[in-house]
RNA sequence: GGGAGCAUAGCUCAGCUGGGAGAGCACCUGCCUUACAAGCAGGGGGUCACAGGUUCGAGCCCUGUUGUUCCCACCA
């Protein structure tokens, strides 16, 4: 791996990446250990579904893990990124449900234990696809502790907290409005509910009122519930109604006496000011129902079908029966009118069926005890957001939590550990199972048959994995985790989870920061789905353009928390700076050539030398800074910018004539100390071509992932020798510029007059004019008298080009005039600034001085140019 | 109904704690200058959505308006 090697004209990643990443792996240096001398910095990886394959979120969500591990692990820490998968129970269950239609099988049919061989079999044929995927990124996460949310140790830490909640009261079981999907057939919680705006009808029903001849109105948008109704509410304050209260009405088509109820839940201001109560299909109305004991009447079944309790009605689906209700009460004179109405419908955010509010047995946690203290924690600073205002939605939903519905009637997941005794009812839950009723002896006990919410076991995924329940070493180092990086989409469904999962069964806070990021969308901005078809798949981005690619344009022009829009160009040009990078290097491999070149810095420094170091010692120091604020965007553009325009554009052509000549082994020795530099800075976000370069060049450790971050070094601050070089720099832009307006090619030199106050710098710098500006030769003085000659004016130096026969004298002096007018506007807003008493008096010193350095200069500037038009005649 | 984000160059977006607007792409001009045409040099292009306010000074802070996106709630 070692050798030197001529690079490939340009970069190809195809041929590179594997091999890296292999090497990396062999040589085990993503592996973390507890290590005392060492700080450790740890991330949990969002455990990807083993259903799933990667796609552009992934790719966002562990690039940003991989720069912040790499950049840690470099500075030195323990790092330790802990990958695995998510068992992803709905998901899963019915991709296999799925797979065995296809066969003719159901899963009722074949059972649960053959149920559950498929479902393993399953998971080891395609739960590792993602993994492998994710490899292609570059993720260097820790794959020996790689881990699986049922396997053992998971599912033991699984099994504890569900057993330590229940013994603490805080996981019951109860009969409760829950949301029920009528394709997955299970429950699911609030925060898997999607709504939907949909058109729907107003069904305007009157309700015969016991006794009399008159009617009671009332609109519903659910018209087959009736037949579960058990009340018709009114608002207690309502005056049309009074009368009615305590009053019943008949129920058409079941010719039933139900009574009419008063409860402030009811709009006055809505429809009739009239609602019909049915406590077992509306979760608003099984409140009430609860608050005036009614009875609670299910008529449909579970897989969205009416069932015996419905009449004639029983078997049709309930689109269906809503059909012939509706028909049947128009037919019976109860239905008024149908008006339009579009409302929010809840929607299952698996499959998208609409949610059937549903009465049912079903598991709890009960929330209020545990949000307290995750509410807490984040109050209090502990674990702190970025960017900080998503502390508001999880502050929001903590603060209007439910109790979580955690069981699922699924076979794929950690199976619910209560047992029921057939003889006295009791229920048993332990963290072993039961062989015998501890009440009255019986031996027939029956296990539930619901398992657990997949959240249940991402929830403690940050210690489970780890080894908790046991005291594990690993556990003891490495948690509390550092950061967690995640999207805002799953911080109700995840984040929030662990914080209190954490807080609880921990007693801290399961990471210090969470670092939110947005959604990679389209790049018309909409989101990327199946069903638009929309979606960049990241392994063919990868393929095309390599995976550093992919992950700079993830993390360029990105800031946390927002959302950004995946664009094809982003991804070239991200391309081309690693093809720039990789050019950089073949220049500096090109001039070693066969010398042994140190890697220390030579003891005598050009200015050029000084210039680039004390630039690249301002870099290292910013990038360090950004990244400790999770400022990744900003962090990549300052170091592409560095890379590209002060080490490709100018240092490495300053260096091209020294190279040449008897310096060139102290060019070679700087020029390569700082590649090396930008290697390691660049590293985290580009891992692969970094590494193939650094390999390539002189260097020092068997990889460059585990050299150490460079560091801010006040010995490397030349503050006089890049103002220096700046000031030459300024005056070869400006010749450029205006050569090429007067479109004078480069290969017609011309002799270059510099009349400046900083000799010195002009004269150390006119090897770099005349190569970099045309120049075919450099004089520096005081003054000169050139013949025809154009003047350049800049802030330090004028500089006149005796390039009489291409000047065109009325454009010259337009073009002075322009120049001059600029200047003068920009000096009278400095004068301007400078003349209020108030600006001089409040602004800081150093502002005030800024603008006073900057009029002078200005003013000297116009001097000038007054001097080359006088000069034009 | 409640909350949040966004509005900056033709397009996509940066702009960190208020000091005088940037990048990529696109466009125009000139270059095969021996690392790179996936390149080099240069250029045009912005009353930072609108209206007020705070401040010596506002893209940035405050208030309001408009447009837009998202989250939550769900009046049946």
């Amino acid at each position: 791996m070692a050798e030197k090697k001529q690079l490939a004209k340009v970069y190809e990643p195809q041929e590179v990446e594997d091999r890296i990443y292999r090497f990396w792996t062999e040589g085990g240096y993503f592996h973390a250990e507890v290590n005392p001398d060492k700080k450790p910095y740890t991330i949990v990886m969002p455990p990807p579904n083993i259903t799933g394959q990667l796609h552009m979120g992934h790719a966002l969500d562990n690039t940003l893990q991989d720069i912040l591990i790499r950049w840690r692990r470099m500075q030195g820490y323990e790092a330790l990124w802990m990958p695995g998968t998510d068992h992803a129970a709905i998901a899963t269950e019915a991709k296999i449900v799925e797979a065995m239609a296809k066969e003719g099988l159901t899963k009722e049919g074949i059972g649960r234990e053959k149920f559950m061989e498929r479902a393993w079999a399953w998971k080891e044929t395609y739960g590792n696809r993602i993994v492998e995927q994710l490899k292609k990124l570059g993720s260097s996460c820790d794959w020996e502790r790689e881990r699986f949310t049922m396997d053992e140790g998971c599912s033991k830490a699984v099994r504890e907290v569900f057993v330590r909640l229940y013994e603490k009261g805080l996981i019951y079981r109860g009969e409760r409005m829950i949301n029920w999907c009528p394709h997955c057939k299970t429950s699911i919680s609030d925060a898997e509910v999607e709504f939907k705006e949909m058109d729907a009808k107003f069904y305007h029903l009157r309700y015969p009122i016991e006794g009399t001849d008159s009617f009671l109105e009332l609109a519903t948008t659910r018209p087959e519930t009736l037949l579960g109704d058990t009340a018709g509410a009114v608002h207690p304050d309502d005056e049309r109604y009074q009368a009615l209260v305590g009053k019943n009405v008949i129920l058409p088509i079941v010719n039933k006496a139900i009574p009419v109820v008063a409860d402030t839940y009811v709009e006055m201001d809505f429809g009739t000011g009239v609602v019909k109560i049915t406590p077992a299909h509306d979760p608003n109305d099984f409140e009430v129902g609860l608050r005036h004991d009614l009875p609670v009447i299910t008529v449909t079944t579970e897989d969205g079908h009416m069932n015996e309790l419905a009449g004639k009605y029983e078997g049709m689906t309930i689109a269906e029966c809503r059909k012939a209700i509706v028909a049947d009460l128009e037919e019976g004179g109860f239905l008024v009118k149908t008006e339009p109405l579009v409302h929010n419908v809840g929607t299952c955010y698996r499959c998208g069926t609409t949610i059937e509010p549903r009465v049912s047995l079903q598991w709890f946690v009960a929330m209020k005890e545990l949000a307290a203290p995750a509410i807490e924690a984040v109050k209090t600073d502990r674990t702190q957001f970025v960017p900080e205002r998503f502390e508001k939605t999880y502050f929001h939903w903590l603060e209007n939590i439910r109790d979580w519905c955690i069981s699922r009637q699924l076979w794929w997941g950690h199976r619910i550990p209560a047992w029921y005794c057939p003889e006295c009812g009791e229920t048993v839950v332990g963290r072993e199972d039961p062989t015998a009723c501890p009440k009255c002896g019986c031996t027939a006990l029956r296990q539930d048959e619901d398992t657990l919410d997949t959240w249940f076991s991402s929830a403690l995924w940050p210690f489970s994995t780890l080894g908790w329940p046991d005291k594990t070493p690993e556990l003891e180092y490495f948690y509390p985790t550092d950061t967690l990086v995640t999207g805002y989409d799953i911080i109700p469904f995840w984040v929030m989870r662990m914080m209190f999962s954490g807080l609880e069964q921990t007693g801290t806070v399961p990471f210090d920061n969470v670092l939110i990021h947005g959604l990679v969308r389209d790049e018309k901005g909409r989101k990327m789905s199946k069903s638009l078809g929309n979606g960049i798949d990241p392994l063919k981005v990868i393929e095309e353009f390599g995976a550093d690619a992919l992950r700079f344009m993830l993390a360029t022009g990105n800031s946390p928390g927002n959302d950004m829009r995946f664009m094809p160009d982003k991804v070239e040009s991200s391309r081309n700076f690693a093809n720039k990078l990789w050019n950089a290097a073949r220049f500096v491999l090109m001039n070693i050539g066969e010398d042994e070149v140190a890697l220390t810095l030579p003891e005598t420094l050009t200015t050029e030398d000084k210039w680039i170091l004390s630039k690249f010692n301002t870099l290292v120091r910013a990038v360090t800074e950004n990244l400790e604020k999770f400022e990744l965007g900003i962090a990549v553009q300052k170091l592409y910018d560095f890379i590209w325009d002060s080490y490709c554009d100018w240092y490495i052509e300053l260096c091209k004539s020294r190279l040449q000549g008897e310096d060139a082994m102290n060019a070679k020795r700087v020029l390569v100390y700082v590649m090396n530099g930008m290697l390691q800075l660049l590293h985290p976000f580009m891992p692969f071509v970094t590494e193939e370069i650094w390999q390539s060049l002189p260097h020092e450790g068997e990889t460059l992932m585990c050299t150490a971050w460079p560091v801010y070094d006040e010995a490397l601050s030349f503050a006089a020798e890049e103002r220096e070089m700046e000031r030459v720099m300024e005056a070869i832009r400006a010749i450029r510029n205006r050569r090429a307006e007067m479109n004078v090619p480069p290969s017609k030199k011309a002799e270059v007059f510099v009349e400046t106050a900083f000799v010195d710098t002009f004269k150390n710098g006119a090897p770099f004019m005349m190569r970099l500006a045309s120049a075919s030769a450099v004089q520096v003085g005081d003054s000169f008298e050139v013949e025809g000659a154009v003047s350049i004016v800049t802030a330090d130096a004028t500089i006149k080009i005796p390039m009489d026969a291409l000047v065109d004298r009325a454009a010259e002096k337009a073009r002075l005039q322009k120049e001059r007018d600029n200047v003068q506007k920009q000096l009278d807003g400095v004068n301007a600034r400078l003349s209020n008493k108030a600006f001089t008096d409040k602004a800081p010193e150093q502002i005030v001085a800024t603008a006073r350095e900057q009029a002078a200069r200005l003013e000297e500037k116009l001097a000038l140019l007054d001097q080359s038009m006088a000069a034009l005649g």
